[in-house]
DNA sequence: TAATAATTAAGAATAATTCTCATTCCAGAC
DNA sequence: GTCTGGAATGAGAATTATTCTTAATTATTA
């Protein structure tokens, strides 16, 4: 049994979820592919072993456990990507030719002073913020060569 | 005639765009309510006047023109907003009770820092970017109280 | 291992958007 | 103002992504 298959199950478990083999299989494609997945790439990633309806399902519940988040392509398909330990707030790159999305994350200071504003918003509007999200749309590294 | 009228009229023709009377109404509509429209506020404002097909066409239409921005909501719908002369640059927040959608503009200082890492970004990354946005999330003004 | 509860698979249902194509409208030539 | 060719429209069908339904299967725990 592959490390992989080990660390999807203590993920499960230590979120106290019943141990299933496509929340198994979902959570093995991401850890081995470490990167964000559209639904078709994890469709086609797991070669049939998942009902489609089941991926949607599975994924709802492991958003619910906390384990993955949940966001969309500027085409507007649902994406999933593993949640670090840490939980390190990152932003996306997508690229418009080949439609991959990459991780980054802004300088520290940056960051901060993206969040100090958010909070000078929300204070002169008197509205609560739960989150925001940068993304940047570009072409990507591969696609630009 | 009433002056919204003309205009639309004059944004149509200053893009050697056809004057038709959908896209009148839409560009009327955007004008008249200073605000990002989902399809559905422009299907239920414009009362019956456009065929839902031709919205979705003239939109197209519109954003091809540069006269109109698309962009959607974090449940995927889509939402138009008028582009303003200067073009300025601008981000959304979203109300997750109410789905009001509302203009902020960053601090100045902020959004050229912002910029300046996007330009980072693509240099060591050797990427290109075209665009960003920033989008926020949370609870409005009215729902709050 | 059996009972119970949770999950799955398949396909139907829904929602947003795009497409098709016959009809209608607009803009420029007369 | 009328004609005419190309552009745009409207109605509904088609498509795509996602969610729902239900009977059958699987996981947990006693």
């Amino acid at each position: 049994m592959p490390s992989l298959r080990n660390q999807s199950r203590d993920m499960l478990s230590s979120k106290k979820a019943t141990v299933t083999n496509p929340r198994l299989v979902v959570l093995d494609l991401l850890l081995k592919e470490n990167r964000p997945l559209t639904i078709d790439q994890v469709l086609k990633l797991s070669k049939g072993k998942l009902a489609q309806s089941t991926l949607y399902r599975v994924i709802g519940d492991l958003s619910d456990f906390g384990l993955i988040t949940e966001f969309t392509t500027p085409e507007n398909t649902m994406v999933i990507e593993l949640n670090s330990d840490e939980g390190n707030h990152h932003h996306h790159i997508f690229c418009k030719d080949c439609g991959s999305i990459t991780d980054i994350e802004l300088n520290p200071e940056l960051e901060s002073a993206l969040e100090s504003e958010v909070a000078k918003i929300e204070k002169y509007r008197s509205i609560s913020i739960d989150s925001h999200s940068l993304e940047l749309y570009g072409t990507c590294d591969d696609c630009t060569n």
